[in-house]
Formats: structure tokens, C-alpha cells, sequence
DNA sequence: GCGGATCAC
DNA sequence: TATGGTGATCCGC
């Protein structure tokens, strides 16, 4: 079939500061490759392997409504959000339907999410098939989550500071007057939105068109979302004032995860809660205006979610002696690792929405996921996830990034093209980007893999 | 070790 | 007028 993207590569870092190595240019693969593995966990999680039962119901299109609600949970998904709260998905998700369902991208979509739905199928027939005894909470299951929690016991104070809508306020600086209407940064692809624009659905990783449309449509054509092109030297630079502010409160183990979000792990401190907002007053006036928010917990995973309750300019404490109590009434969807599909599989076929159900069924999701990912769901229901497993820093301040990177890679897309001279051309080009990077932070590779993207979005890798 | 999936930002 | 780019982990094979 047609091709039409094209991406590169994936080496693994050796020693920084020395010997480019200068081999290979391009696309005639050579070398090898690398992983290693930690705690956390994305991923995957169940035995998918074949289970074609095909007694799908196969809802054809049959009342609109029905079919929206679909195109809702392919496209935003859990629509809590920052500032979302209460908007009309309903209507918002016919919105995107009507604009985009049949779109090459949707179609690929729901591709993806029968697949899931036979993961979730074949889920519940092994849940069928086993016998209560099977996912019983055994002694030893709940001695180790103990665990979890005694060697929690240390005491830590995690602050993370994440940035409030942080591309679109970095533009707003200079734009004052869109605060108050509805805008975004990125043009085909929406980076992130305004809370304004929040309200009409629009928000981070969605398409331009669909965001013109709902704000269109949604105000009766009173509004038009106002898109303003991204400007990434601009929030490199206020990044870096940040980490500069930041730094200050944390020397040592303040860590720079991406621009705009910091974690920090302050000993045993008094007042806390009002250091923190002295840095976020801090940070403000330093950069001129930018606001964030933060939170403070016993464990990192923690304070990043407590940093997303009082969002824009909020912040908020979890205090150790209440952190079951927060976990318990968060929705899984809240806790990071736990995307879309672990959601789906979580709900569907274990009936667990919260920390809670989590907890409790506990023994339930050791017997159904794979061990790494049963861990780190189990560990999140007791507050634990995200301990010892430190997060890679994010290159800060210099250009350097940090020492033990797993991979660098380059990636472009393009409308579709069948020629192959023009492939390889593409290719190329984005073999001699790479080339440079590499170069430039003097790595070594060990494998190359070359990624296409095809017309209909699906996705090859060969190394 | 490879390729597909999932996830975060 | 039409859905991004970078880096990472987990899992089955
Ligand atoms: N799929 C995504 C998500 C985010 N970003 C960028 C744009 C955001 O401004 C920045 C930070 O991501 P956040 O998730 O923190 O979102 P915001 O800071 O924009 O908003 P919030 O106020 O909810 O933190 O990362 C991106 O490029 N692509
Ligand atoms: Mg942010």
C-alpha cells in the first residue's frame, strides 16, 4: 500500500564528551541495539496473543448519539482535563464525528480500538475460566504492599511544579489581548490551548481543523479559535528561568522532567506549603508573569497529581497521614501510566474506576496483568509508584542532555508519497539530522531502526 | 534482541 | 482542508 511517512533511527549513548565515531551515514543499517528496564511501567499488560472469537455485536451506525459517544472516547478520551470541567462532551463529540470520522486518521483509530476491545474480551474469558481461589489476596500479596509502605515511610517531601498552560502563556505574555478568547499554540497540530479554548474542547494533541471547528460551531459562530505558531526558543528560555528560580529552593535533587514541569525533594521542611508559594511568586515575577502550579506530597507520582487539583495557580498539599484517603478517591485515569487503554482495561473487565476498586481488587489485577504492570498498578492504590525509580532529567540548562540516554532519534511527516526517489530523499534528509545530533552530543549508536508511517496511520519499525 | 503497544509532555 | 515530535518501558516472541 501507498507509504507516506517516514521516520529514523534509535542508537544508545556511550560517552558523552568524545569520538563521534563517525560511521554510518544513512539508511544501510548496521549496529545493534539496547534496552534495560526499571520500575515504572507504561506499556503493555495482558497475555494479547490469539483469541479470535468473533462474536462481536457489531453496533452498525445506528443512532447518532451512540456513535459520537464512540468518536468522544477516541478522541479525548478522558476529557478531565485542567479546566474542563463540565463542558458539553456530548455535543463535543459530535462535533469531532461529523468533522473527522471519516477521516484516513479515525478510521485508523478504531482500527486500535478493536483491538483493544479483543484484549478486553479475552481478559474476560480468562477471568471467566478462573476460579475465585485464582485471584484471592493472598498474605504474601499484601506483606509486600505493606512493604511498600513501610520503606515509604522516609521522610521525603516532594514538590512538583508544572507550569500553567505553559507554551500558550509564554505567547500570551506578548498577547495580552487573546486572554481572554479562545486560542492555541500550533497550527495543524494543537500543542496546547488557553482556558478559554478549553472550554470549547479544545486541548493539547488535537488536530487544527477540529479545534476551529468546535469553537466555531460551539459559539455559534460568534468566536473563531485564534492559533498562534510555536516558538520553541522562546519556552526553552523561560524554562530556563524557571530552573534558575527552582534551583534555588532544591540544589540538589531538583529535576527538570520536561520544560515545563520541575520535581523537587526538599528534606523534612517547615512550611512547606508557604516555601512554595513563595516560589511560585518567585517564578512569576521572574518570568515576567508566568504561573504555575504545584504539589506537595510524600512521593513524586503523588505531588504531580496533587499539582493538577488546584490548577491554574493552585496548589496543594497531600499530607502522609491522608495520602490513602486521596488515592483511594482518585479515578485510575488520574494516576500517570495509567493512559486510555489500561483505563479501558481496568474499567471493562475488572469493574475498578478508583483508587479504591484498585485496592480492593487487588488480588484480581496481580492474576490478570503481567508482573511489571501489576506492580506498578498495585504500588499506585497503596500511594507508592514512582519511588526509587528516579525520572531521567531532562536536559537542563546547557544543551547537553542527561548521561545515559537509551536513544535519539529524528521523525517527519509529510502528505502521502508513493515515489520512491522522493523517499529516500526524505530519508536522507532526516538520516543527516540525525547524524548531526548525534554528532553534536558525541554519541555512539548500537542500532538503527527505521520507522515509516504509512497513509492509513499504521505504523512499521524495522531495525 | 526485535517489533508492536502504551504513555507522557 | 485533512491529526506532531522525542524519549521511554513493557511484553510476546
Ligand atoms: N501532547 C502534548 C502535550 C503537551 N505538549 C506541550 C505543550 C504544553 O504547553 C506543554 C506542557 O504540557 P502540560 O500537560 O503541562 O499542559 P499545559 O502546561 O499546556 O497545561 P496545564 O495548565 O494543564 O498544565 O507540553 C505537547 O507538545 N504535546
Ligand atoms: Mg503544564
Amino acid at each position: 500500500m501507498s507509504n507516506s511517512k517516514i521516520k529514523i533511527v534509535n542508537p544508545y549513548t556511550k560517552h558523552k564528551r568524545k569520538l563521534p565515531d563517525g560511521t554510518e551515514k544513512e539508511k544501510p543499517p548496521s549496529n545493534k541495539e539496547i534496552r534495560r528496564d526499571i520500575g515504572n511501567a507504561t506499556g503493555n499488560s495482558d497475555t494479547n496473543t490469539n483469541t479470535n472469537t468473533n462474536n462481536f455485536p457489531k453496533n452498525t451506525g445506528s443512532s447518532n448519539i451512540n456513535v459520537s459517544a464512540q468518536a468522544a472516547a477516541l478522541c479525548i478520551s478522558a476529557s478531565d482535563k485542567a479546566g474542563m470541567e463540565g463542558i458539553d462532551r456530548e455535543k463535543i463529540a459530535t462535533i469531532i464525528l461529523k468533522e473527522s470520522g471519516n477521516s484516513a486518521y479515525i478510521q485508523q483509530q478504531r482500527r486500535r480500538d478493536e483491538k483493544v476491545n479483543e484484549r478486553v474480551r479475552h481478559l474476560q474469558q480468562r477471568l471467566q475460566e478462573a476460579s475465585p481461589r485464582d485471584y484471592r489476596v493472598t498474605d504474601e500479596l499484601d506483606d509486600t504492599l505493606r512493604g511498600y509502605q513501610q520503606r515509604q515511610a522516609n521522610r521525603a517531601t516532594c514538590v512538583v511544579v508544572d507550569m500553567d498552560m505553559f507554551y500558550m502563556a509564554c505567547e500570551l505574555l506578548s498577547r495580552p489581548h487573546l486572554n481572554d478568547k479562545p486560542a492555541c499554540v500550533g497550527r495543524e497540530m494543537i500543542l496546547t490551548s488557553n482556558y478559554v479554548a478549553r472550554r470549547y474542547g479544545v486541548r493539547s494533541a488535537m488536530a487544527g481543523l477540529i479545534g476551529r471547528k468546535l469553537v466555531e460551531q460551539l459559539s455559534d459562530g460568534r468566536e473563531k479559535l485564534i492559533q498562534v505558531p510555536s516558538n520553541f526558543k522562546l519556552y526553552k528560555e523561560k524554562s530556563k528561568i524557571v530552573n534558575e528560580v527552582i534551583r534555588e529552593y532544591d540544589p540538589h535533587n531538583m529535576k527538570a522532567y520536561s520544560l515545563d514541569e520541575v520535581y523537587l525533594d526538599i528534606g523534612p521542611y517547615l512550611a512547606v506549603e508557604e516555601v512554595v508559594f513563595r516560589l511560585r511568586q518567585h517564578v512569576k515575577k521572574a518570568t515576567g508573569g508566568l504561573t504555575c502550579s504545584a504539589g506537595i506530597a510524600r512521593t513524586h507520582t503523588i505531588a504531580k497529581i496533587a499539582s493538577d487539583a488546584n490548577k491554574p495557580n493552585g496548589q496543594l498539599v497531600v499530607d502522609p497521614v491522608s495520602t490513602l484517603e486521596f488515592v483511594r478517591a482518585l479515578p485510575v485515569r488520574k494516576i500517570p501510566g495509567v493512559g486510555r487503554v489500561t483505563e479501558k482495561l481496568l474499567q471493562q473487565v475488572c469493574n475498578i474506576h478508583t483508587g479504591l476498586e484498585l485496592y480492593e481488587k487487588r488480588g484480581l489485577v496481580q492474576f490478570l496483568f503481567q508482573p511489571a504492570t501489576a506492580e506498578f498498578l498495585l504500588k499506585s492504590s497503596v500511594g507508592c509508584s514512582g519511588e526509587g525509580s528516579s525520572f531521567a532529567s531532562f536536559g537542563t540548562e546547557q544543551e547537553e542532555s542527561s548521561d545515559h540516554q537509551k536513544g535519539i532519534s529524528r521523525e517527519r511527516s509529510f502528505s502521502p508519497e508513493s515515489d520512491w526517489a522522493l523517499l529516500n530523499i526524505k530519508l536522507e534528509e532526516i538520516s543527516r539530522m540525525l547524524s548531526e545530533d548525534m554528532k553534536r552530543k558525541s554519541v555512539m549508536g548500537h542500532t538503527v531502526t527505521v520507522k515509516v508511517k504509512l497513509a492509513n496511520f499504521d505504523v512499521l519499525n524495522r531495525a
